[in-house]
DNA sequence: CCGTAGCCTCACATGCGTGTGAGGGTGAGG
DNA sequence: CCTCACCCTCACACGCATGTGAGGCTACGG
């Protein structure tokens, strides 16, 4: 498909699509007018980099974790060097940290939330604001 | 406390806590001198404003959900707006969805290095090589 | 054949978190 | 008194993800 379409498909500009090229997380083939020509399975693969994005990961990151996620996973493991897997475990463990933070801001929230929706939608029922 | 020790025990640089002063993230008095005056509860507080910032929220957001964290859970409901639920819900949920991406990526990064470390190492004594 | 829609490259611009440094005050210790 | 370690404000600069637009090609439909 072209960029057009991936562009659509992905709620991604072309711009950020060339970007996301440039930067490696991506490739295109060429078709013979010069056009990018891009394979089905770059859509989902354009999701999963703007969530990582969105989850506060560089492009940087993202390019070294990206081969982690190819389907046959069993045949690239041989160029792996030792410290691109520290990297990787590092970058692993940074993940399980934003995860930790991310769930308990987010039960905050939502705690929050709920006790608000409880106290004020009904005619306010005073022990709900007792609660915790 | 004042600045120095604040920067020095949450690892975040002097600039970054006027900048999130600045941002209203967090407040300061001020002694005689002019000099900034921190509570000691700032600590906790600055550190989970750099979580949220490395998981990807802007300053704007995490000043709203900020408020959410205080201790006394009970007394400032009366001034949510229902304009300002909405926004906290909303952000809630991409909250929830980071955490998903994160977690769907961090197991497979974790799978690839069980893979790898399973399949590479069990030729030359593995916990030497794993040694750190 | 012309218009128009899609693509190309290139380059400049913006917002945000962060670094760096200039220029200057404060206050405790030798 | 002078030094040194802190603090202040202000302003410029950077990296990165992203927007925008200029200038120019391609190719299909009327």
């Amino acid at each position: 498909m072209r960029i057009g379409e991936l562009s659509e498909r992905t709620g991604t500009s072309r711009r950020l699509l060339r970007y996301y090229e440039e930067q490696g997380l991506i490739v295109s083939s060429r078709s013979p007018n010069g056009y990018r020509s891009y394979d089905e399975n770059l859509v989902d693969r354009v999701l999963q980099i703007r969530g990582l994005l969105d989850a506060g990961l560089p492009t940087r990151i993202i390019k070294q974790i990206l081969p982690c996620l190819n389907k046959p996973r069993v045949i690239h493991f041989p160029d792996a060097t030792p410290e691109m897997l520290s990297t990787l475990t590092l970058e692993r463990d940074r993940m399980t940290q934003r995860i930790e933070c991310l769930i308990r801001n987010r039960d905050a929230v939502s705690e929050y939330l709920d006790t608000v929706s409880a106290g004020a939608t009904p005619d306010r029922i005073p022990q709900a604001s007792a609660a915790r």
